[in-house]
DNA sequence: TGTACATCAGTGAACGCGCGTTCACTGATGTAC
DNA sequence: TGTACATCAGTGAACGCGCGTTCACTGATGTAC
């Protein structure tokens, strides 16, 4: 009981801070902005702790510090990864024409293919969210894909059948990126990215045609 | 060297083979079988070799008799889960008109949503062949792909032009399931199928139009 | 100003659990004579 | 035919390693007086 109270008791003397908040804070970014980057390059299941801060440049023991376990961490990792990827896919400049072939040529670019680490999370992580027993997980990246869906019918002008069609066009976006990913033959990569600029391109064509 | 020889020298005493080859050949069948679904459905990593003994009716300690360790099983998990995939969906019967249509609605229905296990290795297990850094892995699914690719191009009669088009389809067609998979709310997940089913189908209808 | 003291981010040793792997053993089956 | 023996698929205890997690400690920083 004595001991309880010596524990709990608020000191009454100084309220002194060692390092300052706005470091603890800095450090809990650069974990959480390595961790984005190794879901991304690694996949969900296997990022491990150890590795994660020795590429935050800190010693795994002070994880706890900043997260309460892996799990909690894989989550803020997960919705960090996404809101990056909005910055550079979903929230692009729109409105103006030609807007949709820019976000289509960055997307399916041979230099998003080959840095995973700065590229879409959806696309990195889509299969294991899609087995992810994780409701937040799924709910996460779902709202993630709908508000880029969103912006791409945006940049096509709202036009009758603009989200159907940018829905069908990210579909072909995400296989045709992970694709591009898995073939080992450079050749071939580069020509899959090639043919899905061209179709995807293509998909917003004939909505036009539709149109006028 | 005495030892060695004792060892290594065959009897010439009898042959009994204990159980037959037929049933270990039986007992393999059953290992990968179980593996092929528990990758498609748990990813590559996860896959334990417990929980698999298990799922095939065995106690772990019998595994390596069947294969040379974990790695090698889900090499051959991998492929066996691709072989399965091209019996259902990239030979599929070809080359009479509304081929398509049916690989395509079967491919982008609920069912196959709903049953990963059993379903396209491919769209379950892309985004950890794209971060794999094992060479054959890439390799084997890449050709399954291409596989799939010609496979629909000949169902389109290969036209000119057939075998972009059908690049493009499965792109779309892995992206949607994918996300139709992901998407935490049933309804719109129906609504992605859908959507992509008419999409992929309309890419098909360009073509066409295009070649006439 | 200087000194004592409190706080707290981060350290690194240690723990425990899960999982891949090994291995001595079992018991069922088949062959030799 | 029956008996002794060899083989071998599968069993289950045990091992070792990696990894998530805990915790006592350090040392740098800031406040009180």
């Amino acid at each position: 009981m004595m001991l309880v109270m010596l524990i709990v008791k608020p000191s009454k003397r100084g309220t002194g801070m060692g390092h300052s908040q706005a470091e603890k804070a800095a450090s809990r970014e650069r974990i959480l902005d390595a961790a984005a980057r190794q879901i991304r390059v690694q996949g969900l299941e296997s990022l491990s702790v150890g590795e994660l801060m020795k590429a935050a440049g800190l010693t795994h023991g002070g994880f706890y510090g900043h997260f309460e376990s892996r799990d909690a961490l894989v989550a803020a990792a997960l919705q960090r990864a996404l809101e990056q990827g909005d910055a550079r896919f979903a929230a692009a400049p729109v409105k103006q024409p030609g807007s949709v072939k820019s976000i289509v040529n960055r997307y399916l670019s041979p230099v998003h293919r080959d840095h995973v680490a700065d590229g879409c999370a959806v696309a990195a992580l889509a299969c294991d969210a899609a087995r992810s027993d994780d409701a937040t997980v799924r709910r996460e990246m779902s709202r993630r894909v709908e508000a880029a869906i969103a912006a791409l019918a945006e940049a096509m002008g709202d036009a009758p059948g603009a989200s159907d069609a940018a829905l069908v066009q990210w579909c072909a976006m995400i296989g045709a990126i992970t694709l591009a990913r898995i073939s080992p033959d450079r050749r071939r990569s580069d020509e899959i990215l090639r043919i899905a600029r061209q179709g995807v391109l293509d998909i917003e064509a004939r909505l036009n045609e539709r149109d006028a």
